[in-house]
DNA sequence: ACCTGAACACCGTTCAAGT
DNA sequence: ACCTGAACACCGTTCAAGT
């Protein structure tokens, strides 16, 4: 009964939009973005170029489709199932999954703030959901009333630290696992402090 | 006499290594890096796409030339010309031009930790020049010993945080100019401290 | 109903030919 | 000595034709 599971086709799918979008990842962590050919993606799927425009409207909507799963996935590495009674122990766990995450997916990551090509970029509203999790920790330590501006710290050192690691930016030297774990403590006891200059 | 400026030739040269780059530069504000096509670049300087070619090996080295000079730029805004007595306030001034530069030059800045094709990433060595101040800076703040790490953290922040804002990634509202003020009292107030984690 | 080759537009790059 | 049109390779995309 093959009519159970969908209407008969005289030529059934030889792919789909889940397989295409898992190649079009795989792809773009083998051989970057400019590797990332309607071409190279089709052959991993075994069809030819012209067949993924059935599952996909462009190269811009598969892009797309590539960073919202990325997004997804870094959305699920970050949520904290069982909150710990120290909420710095969460930032900390936070961060280093964040930098885990972009470790495993560094093409991938560097999807969600490049300068993509028109309709490429990933969903806005998506990509600000991620700011949950470390609004919500950064609130157990500074309060509701702290929290967005304190949260910005941490998730722009965040960002920058794994995107310049990323980009083998850290090139004097030194032990880069210690100055990551150094940066989130530096964070944290900044927070912590009272809210006007350290200076005055 | 036209010899002593150089050799007479039957056809002088149209354009310029430094006209095609400044040409180049424009162009990637204007229209992105998928906008930086040899045509747009050749059509700015008033020849055809093949002339570039006398004097750019290709459009990888292009790309690579406008990245090292957006390089050479930023160091040259981070410059501290006369040292304030108070270290945190030259940290203060440092952030503010990179946020301003940043602004100023947004698709330029984001060549330099983006992957870009082979070829086409700056120069290593003159991106870690840009640390020098920046360490110089913290190390006044912080001692020599510990500068490093620190003023990973700062450097960390401040990329991260001018790219994010870029990509338009800060959309829960609040104010984005005292975020960034507040981030670099912050990262002060955490670099001052001790070096042992605040929740022991 | 899906897949494909062929075709077209566009871009990077080379090169022989113009001046 | 520099510039150009023509040519080639490559990629995104469309579409008529195959099954």
């Amino acid at each position: 009964m093959c009519g159970m599971i969908g209407p008969m086709s005289p030529t059934p799918a030889r792919t789909s939009s889940h397989a295409i979008l898992a190649a079009a990842r795989a792809v773009l962590e083998d051989d970057g973005l400019d590797g990332l050919t309607m071409q190279a993606v089709a052959a991993r799927v075994g069809v030819r170029a012209p067949s993924l425009y059935k599952h996909v409207v462009d190269r811009a909507a598969l892009i797309r489709g590539v960073a919202d799963a990325v997004v997804a996935d870094l959305e699920d590495a970050l949520a904290i199932s069982r909150p710990s009674a120290e909420p710095g122990d969460d930032l900390r766990a936070i961060a280093r999954r964040y930098r885990a995450f972009v470790r495993a997916n560094p093409a991938g990551y560097g999807l969600l703030f490049a300068d993509l090509p028109a309709g490429a970029a990933p969903d806005p509203g998506r990509l600000a959901l991620l700011a949950r999790p470390i609004l919500e920790t950064v609130a157990r330590v500074v309060g509701e009333s702290d929290a967005l501006p304190a949260a910005r710290t941490f998730v722009a050192w965040a960002h920058g630290f794994t995107s310049m690691e990323r980009a083998g930016a850290f090139r004097l030297g030194g032990d880069i696992d210690a100055a990551y774990a150094a940066g989130v403590d530096v964070i944290l006891r900044g927070i912590s402090g009272p809210v006007t200059p350290a200076s005055t």
